[in-house]
RNA sequence: GCCUUGGUGGUGAAAUGGUAGACACGAGGGACUUAAAAUCCCUUGGACCGAAAGGUCCGUGCGGGUUCGAUUCCCGCCCGGGGCACCA
């Protein structure tokens, strides 16, 4: 019987959303297993061939794990809100839930045809009032609580209250607590709440009219759109992530993550230990302390001069009257450049001086202050003091504007360049002169220190998230300002539903769009304008995807303790410094008040990476319409072109079809190497503008989604990135129609030992690559089972029913049709995992020399005090067992006594 | 610049420190077929020797090292992918 694999795979997905195979239910007799997948934002495009990628892996995964007799979670869902639906919302005036209600829908028929094992059951959209109600509530309670240094956790505002009423807190006594007013009360608290409204440097973007957290900018562009993005100070909500920045630094060490996503994390969090020291000054007639911090103090003997950041608020402070108007002229300056300015000029160096001086507090020596973009307000104190002999950046400065270097290493040369290196004797430098510099940086901490000077303190690069966007398309805040108080709004009147607005985009007065909904007021206070931005409401999909339908809790305690975290989680390395930051802070602030149970959310993660497009080139002879075969095209001036892949096969065009694909090449000639046009090819992303998309739906129509799912894994390691190239595809899809042929005479015979050896070594491999992610080689060994299988002429039931179940999380509904026609009756996926028996798969390799090639190598453990002439004699005992297979000859036989012996027979 | 990955045939790739290139694609040859498709078989890293069977040498980015033995481990370079980038 023919391989029909479109009415097999129709067939079987169509039996198991009926019977709801892969529903997941709570069962605390059985051991869970959590496998998510990153969830997609559902784009216009559709899927193509890259996306399903991971998708495929987590899916195999998750059907092993289930036949090991793990009750599986494996859900999906939609990040549902996003700029890409309201950009076009603008454009076209589209409600952008239309649109993102249709993307949806395509999305899920793209991958309902790959044949995945999710739990549909369990859909999450973030655009869902039903889910972001949840959404609304973690931001409510984030902004109910504090963070308690002390117990070093989040805890309920109502406890800093009580400590400000009782013994005060922070600054803050009973007595001024009881005095301030309502305004002052809300004031004071947002210095401390989790979720706070606080003036900060943002990066505002124009063109999307919304800030954008540091993540979402790069190289001073914004990810999505590449617009210009600028430096603005405004008031928006904000996360304080940075409160939990050693925690998350910490939980890494817990978590089974590749080593270099752990290092972007830590990059990220950037934790410098070092000291912040205080600097007097002389302006004029006043005191002035300068706080600075510096993880070298022990080059402190090494200061030429301070640096302040633009924006600080000393600046105005230090400036001499006789140095204001340049001051003044150079803050206009930084004011006006982008963001993208200024990382382009990173090389060039400006400043101005301010005119005032500050005092080394250890040497009594006076340097001046000057003021420059180079030191930036937002990390540490937004002030430096400058060692241009250790410090290249302020060494440039220093040498362009002729301040002096004095070098306290001994032997360092200075002349070209500074010595940044943290090594060598110290020399200048008063009581640290002949320490190391290790040394050097402790004794200079503890001298600071004891001397009153400063004080030990460690820095950390993660800033708060900014967390309104000027948008419409996000979750609405749940606050309203009553009297110009941020209030939330009470808990059981969420969710706030977005509201029904005409026009997509902000208002003339540069109001946010939400400016435009009518009486967007609670209890006649006016709401909170501005909207959540696309982190939010991906931050605790996991947990949600655990009890979707609860309407009285993000997840009940139940359904929490029983799936606790994810087990395996599949995604992009894109997310390192953005979601997989906000996620486990999200759950720590979440456990810490004790809704979940489990401090880390990943437990294990995989990045799989991209597939690249694979483009096709055609070459055109300069003004004419002749194209030259690719072998060829050096002997021509020529014009590079896109061509369709669709036209091309291996490499090869498709005259016809290329002549046919637009009217001017019509009448298109060609120039052909031994008959064919060849054409070239290049790696690039794979994109609609260069012709290169291919969509799983075509793969499925022409080879079908077992074959799609077998090829994506086939190319090679999941990790890895890797263009797509069809071409290989007709080998797994061949490996599939073997396999089917194999059951075209099936038999009851009781299988050989030489055919338990071809399944339990399979068996045996399967569970090792997949438990180590290795698909693609587990289908290499599903190949050489069956050509060995082939070879040896078997069709025993014996051997391929447990074959089926094994090939079932790779191609689910070949494997399904196979169980069906072995005659059972359900599904394949609620069978067990064949148990491995080593022995029968062991490597007796002298009986069976078929998989050798003809030439064999074994090793043996030899007993320690075995010496050359036992050697012999074993390897000739050897030799006399081997007898079966004809005339063996000792090739080589390489011994290192005591070790191992390395014969080469053939 | 710093961090992190990777570098193996025409291509995708495989190799607990132990026959480098499994498996697959492509290519070449052959079988079956009126023909095509499908299917099956053989060859396929390079150079050389041999009529053949078969054999020899060289080969995993480059240079060293450890080891009886290195694609694998160590040191130093070169090149590509990803991330961070005035973070004091």
């Amino acid at each position: 019987m023919e391989y029909d694999f479109k009415s097999i795979e129709k067939k079987w997905q169509a039996y198991w959303a009926s019977q709801k195979t892969f529903k997941a239910v709570v069962d605390e007799s059985k051991p869970k297993f959590y496998v998510l997948d990153m969830f997609p934002y559902p784009s216009g495009a559709g899927l193509h061939v890259g996306h399903p990628l991971g998708y495929i892996a987590s899916d195999i995964f998750s059907r092993y794990k289930r036949l090991k007799g793990f009750n599986v979670l494996h859900p999906m869902g939609y990040d549902a809100f996003g700029l890409p639906a309201e950009q076009y919302a603008i454009q076209t005036g589209q409600h952008p839930e239309i649109t993102t209600t249709n993307n949806i829908n395509r999305y899920r028929q793209q991958l309902d045809r790959i044949g995945f094992s999710f739990d549909w059951d369990r859909e999450v959209r973030t655009c869902d009032p039903k889910y972001y109600k949840w959404t609304q509530w973690a931001f409510l309670k984030m902004f109910d609580s504090w963070y308690d240094p002390a117990k070093d956790k989040a805890r309920p505002i109502s406890e800093l209250i009580e400590k400000f009423t009782t013994t005060g807190y922070d600054g803050v006594t009973p007595e001024k607590w009881a005095s301030a007013s309502d305004k002052e009360k809300s004031d004071i608290l947002m210095r401390y709440r989790i979720a706070y409204q606080g003036e900060t440097a943002v990066n505002w973007c124009p063109q999307l009219g919304t800030v954008l957290a540091n993540d979402e900018v790069k190289e001073g562009l914004s990810v999505r759109g590449g617009y210009p993005v600028e430096q603005k100070k405004m008031t928006q909500w904000q996360l304080r992530v940075s409160a939990y920045a050693e925690r998350l630094l910490k939980g890494l060490d817990t978590i089974d993550w590749t080593d270099s996503l752990k290092e972007m994390q830590r990059n990220w969090i950037g934790k410098s230990e070092g000291t912040e020291m205080v600097f007097n000054t002389i302006c004029g007639d006043r005191q002035m302390p300068i706080t600075i911090f510096t993880t070298r103090a022990d080059t402190v003997f090494g200061v030429t001069f301070m640096v302040l950041a633009p924006e600080s608020d000393l600046v105005e402070k230090l400036t001499t009257p006789e140095q204001k108007a340049k001051v003044d002229e150079y803050l206009q300056y930084v004011k006006k450049k982008t963001e993208r300015e200024r990382i382009a000029e990173t090389r060039t160096v400006t400043g101005v001086f301010s005119g005032s001086y500050a005092i080394n507090p250890l040497t009594g020596e006076k340097v001046p202050i000057w003021i420059s973009e180079y030191v930036l307000a937002g990390y540490g104190t937004g002030a430096i003091m400058a060692v241009p002999a250790h410090d290249s950046r302020d060494y440039v400065f220093a040498k362009t504007f002729g301040l002096p270097i004095v070098p306290i290493i001994e032997g360092c040369d200075v002349s070209e360049e500074s010595f940044d290196a943290k090594e060598g004797k110290m020399c200048n430098s008063g009581f640290l002169n002949g320490l190391d510099v290790k040394e050097a940086i402790e004794a200079a901490k503890d001298y600071v220190e004891a001397h009153g000077l400063g004080r030990r303190k460690t820095n950390y690069r993660l800033r708060d998230a900014i967390f309104s966007r000027q948008r419409y398309w996000g979750e609405p805040f749940p606050i309203y300002y009553k009297d110009g108080i941020p209030t939330p709004i009470p808990m059981d009147k969420l969710p706030l539903e977005l509201p029904e607005i005409s026009e997509f985009k902000p208002t003339e007065a540069g109001e946010p769009p939400l400016a435009r909904a009518k009486d967007w007021t609670f209890e006649g206070y006016p709401l909170e304008k501005s909207t959540m931005p696309g982190f939010a409401g991906s931050s605790a999909y996991y947990l949600r995807y655990m009890d979707p339908d609860n309407d009285n809790a993000l997840v009940s305690e139940r359904a929490d303790k029983y799936w606790r975290d994810v087990d395996l989680y599949i995604g992009g390395t894109e997310h390192a410094t953005g979601h997989l930051i906000y996620s486990r802070f999200w759950n720590k602030f979440l456990y810490d008040l004790g809704y979940v149970c489990e401090a880390e959310p990943f437990k294990k993660l995989i990045n799989q990476g991209m597939i690249q497009g694979r483009s096709n080139f055609v070459y055109r002879i300069v003004n004419t319409n002749t194209f030259v075969s690719a072998g060829l095209k050096d002997q021509y001036q020529t014009t590079e072109i896109h061509v369709d892949i669709n036209l091309v096969r291996n490499d090869k065009l498709d005259l016809d079809g290329f002549k046919a694909w637009r009217p001017e090449f019509n009448d298109a000639e060609f120039i052909l190497e031994n008959g064919e046009y060849i054409c070239g090819w290049a790696v690039e992303k794979m994109s609609k503008s260069m012709f290169n998309v291919v969509n799983p739906d075509d793969i499925c129509d022409t080879y079908g989604a077992d074959t799609l799912r077998l090829y994506e894994m086939f190319l090679g390691p999941l990790e890895q990135s890797k263009p797509w190239d069809t071409k290989g595809i007709d080998g797994v899809n061949r490996f599939l129609k073997r396999f089917w042929r194999l059951f075209d005479n099936l038999s009851e015979e009781k299988a050989k030992p030489e055919e338990l050896k071809v399944l339990h070594k399979l068996i045996g491999k399967e569970q090792e690559d997949i438990e180590n992610f290795s698909f693609n080689t587990t289908i290499s060994a599903f190949m050489i089972a069956v050509n060995d299988l082939m070879a040896l002429g078997c069709s025993k039931r014996e051997i391929l029913e447990p074959m089926v179940v094994l090939l079932s999380p790779f191609a689910p509904h070949i494997a399904e049709e196979l169980w069906h026609m072995l005659g059972h009756g359900g599904s394949v996926a609620d069978a067990s995992f064949p148990e491995f028996i080593p022995a029968l798969a062991a490597e007796d390799n002298v009986i069976y020399p078929v998989q050798f090639n003809g030439k064999m190598r074994f090793t043996v453990e030899l007993p320690k005090s075995a010496s050359p002439a036992e050697v012999e004699a074993f390897v000739r005992g050897y030799q006399q067992t081997a007898k079966y297979v004809g005339d063996l000859k000792i090739v080589k036989v390489i011994v290192v006594p005591g070790k191992i012996v390395n014969v080469v027979i053939k």
